[in-house]
DNA sequence: GTGAAAGCGCTAACAC
DNA sequence: GTGTTAGCGCTTTCAC
């Protein structure tokens, strides 16, 4: 069996309450007793129960992330960051994908309540907003990644969508595009940076055809298959922005697979700057966010509320960043106005 | 404050036990009764706390992942894997991220004993194995991912890595290469593939020069480092395998960095056939693990193991597949002989 | 078919 | 500085 507290507390002649004391360093104990039952629990090798301790003090020290995949790169990257952040705040983390999928959005936010996660973190991609919204009935701490919900008020902590999409379309105005694609997501971040390019094409009196914006699902393939579309058009754009890196990857490929040579034939440039953004060959003009710095925050976010939970909800934007790679340059020259 | 499970019961009117009893279907209730409390468990939105049940049962239903790195892309797709299977078993996955470093296994390890974790898995890349060897000691439920250690008798599940070694260099040398390097980690999975290439060329009749094996660590730079390395000895070989894609991916762009030309002047083969290797130009010739098969497995190895601790170990061993894409061809004909 | 009660391993209030 | 004790919310005998 392994040891409890019981055992160590009988081995060292002193009280649960003595041992308690100094596992947790709370209280006041003088420094021999500290010494003997250290002594103890270290021969003991007796390591703290924290499911019993987590039952008495109502907090399980642990956090629930909820993404849509921990398969894609750009969520598992900042995982990695957000559970570097939450290890060194003395918490763990519980991550779990939902794959876009209410179902398993409802059954993992159960399961999550039910291990009595102490807060949770919703990263893009969630559909089904009225399960967070239970959160708030129930008050129970929430903070949102990268998911900016206008109609309630959660505590967010995202990019500057918007801007991300303005420094992507302005770059490619600027290299003298006048006809620019956009492949989208289906969601909000997207739908901004979205905004972006219609505001932007506007001000520089540039029509905005609909039939040059195409929404679909982030994988490789959805981009090569927007690309595949947007390439077969008579009018074909000379410069394509993809709402993230995944979709910019397949609009490479799919341009490759035409004999279309990026960027001297047609200019893409991603959102996120993962990881697949430097290993593509030409390597990807995208827009950064800077996700350490993003997970940082949420983290420190989330335990504020857990601590005070009727402080004013806050949203944080970060600042996105123009990398600028080799799959940008400018149009054709028999194309230039 | 959250409904307890003598909330439900009052509101029922019955007792604790009978609640109990319906939330888990165990023993033997009526059906009016069992309706009854369902419809109160329902209108009262209680959640059963797990936590609590987790210390009466002494089991809390989850498993501890330890993995060097969450953002390494081969590492969460077969996460993704795993969480999955454990999910449709009803446990549910800690993950932890080590980054090859022991003082990290050791507070993982720590921490998730203390979070009462009903099994660990450990996956390939974990530094001190005698960490592992307590688990042993104190009859902790261990299964090894993709490490095979041959000290101690665990349950190891991984795929068989001297096969696939040997499909790499084999599809090399049937393709006419004499020159083959390899860049391998520091890992005992690296060291089994490159016992296939020792062996494959001394069959061959080809010598073995230690030149041209590399030992380094996973990640894009270090392949690329030692890519560059091997292409600037004199005798440069005309083909590289690199023991998973991630330094294939570093060898890539080390070659095109130096004007060189895939697979036209010289072929690379990776391992592991990650989502990286389809977004390469060339796309990767590969050695795909099944990881899917391996992440199914081994979550149920595991869950035996939690059942019936003196069961036998066992190793299973997968068999690896060559997946032939664009970064492989016969040398370039001047080199031949 | 249902309930009373003990106990899982711990924390925290309180007494000494 | 140290110990006693009452829970935390649940499962599981064992009566009835």
């Amino acid at each position: 069996m392994k040891p409890t507290i019981y055992d160590v507390a009988k081995e060292a002649k002193v009280s649960i309450a003595t041992v308690s004391k100094v596992i947790n360093k709370t209280g006041s104990i003088s420094d021999p007793t500290r010494k003997k039952v250290n002594k103890v629990i270290q021969r003991l090798n007796y390591k703290p129960n924290v499911v019993a301790s987590a039952l008495t003090k109502k907090q399980t020290d642990s956090l629930a992330l909820i993404i849509p995949d921990i398969s894609n790169p750009f969520f598992s990257e900042i995982s990695r960051f957000i559970e570097d952040k939450a290890h060194e705040m003395g918490l763990t983390l519980f991550i779990c994908s939902t794959d876009y999928n209410e179902e398993k959005e409802k059954r993992y936010i159960e399961l999550l309540q039910s291990k009595q996660a102490d807060g949770f973190i919703i990263a893009s991609g969630f559909q089904n907003i009225h399960l967070v919204e239970e959160f708030h009935q129930n008050n129970i701490p929430v903070t949102l990644l990268a998911q900016d919900n206008l109609t309630e008020s959660f505590n967010v902590v995202s990019v500057d969508d918007y801007r991300g999409g303005f420094l992507a379309i302005n770059h490619l105005i600027s290299l003298g595009h006048q006809n620019i694609a956009v492949i989208a997501e289906k969601v909000h971040s997207s739908t901004l940076r979205l905004h972006a390019y219609r505001d932007l094409l506007g001000m520089h009196g540039m029509p905005v055809s609909e039939e040059n914006v195409i929404r679909t699902t982030a994988s490789i393939q959805n981009g090569e298959k927007a690309m595949l579309g947007l390439l077969q058009k008579e009018d074909r754009p000379t410069a394509v922005f993809a709402a993230n890196d995944i979709l910019a990857v397949g609009a490479l490929k799919a341009a490759r697979s035409l004999g279309l040579e990026v960027p001297k034939d047609i200019s893409v440039i991603g959102f996120d700057n993962m990881i697949l953004s430097t290993t593509t060959v030409p390597e990807l003009t995208t827009v950064a966010q800077p996700i350490k710095d993003m997970a940082d925050k949420i983290v420190d976010v989330l335990i504020r509320q857990i601590k005070m939970p009727h402080l004013a909800t806050e949203r944080t934007l970060f600042v996105p960043e123009l990398i600028v790679r080799e799959s940008t340059a400018q149009p054709p020259k028999h194309l230039k106005n």
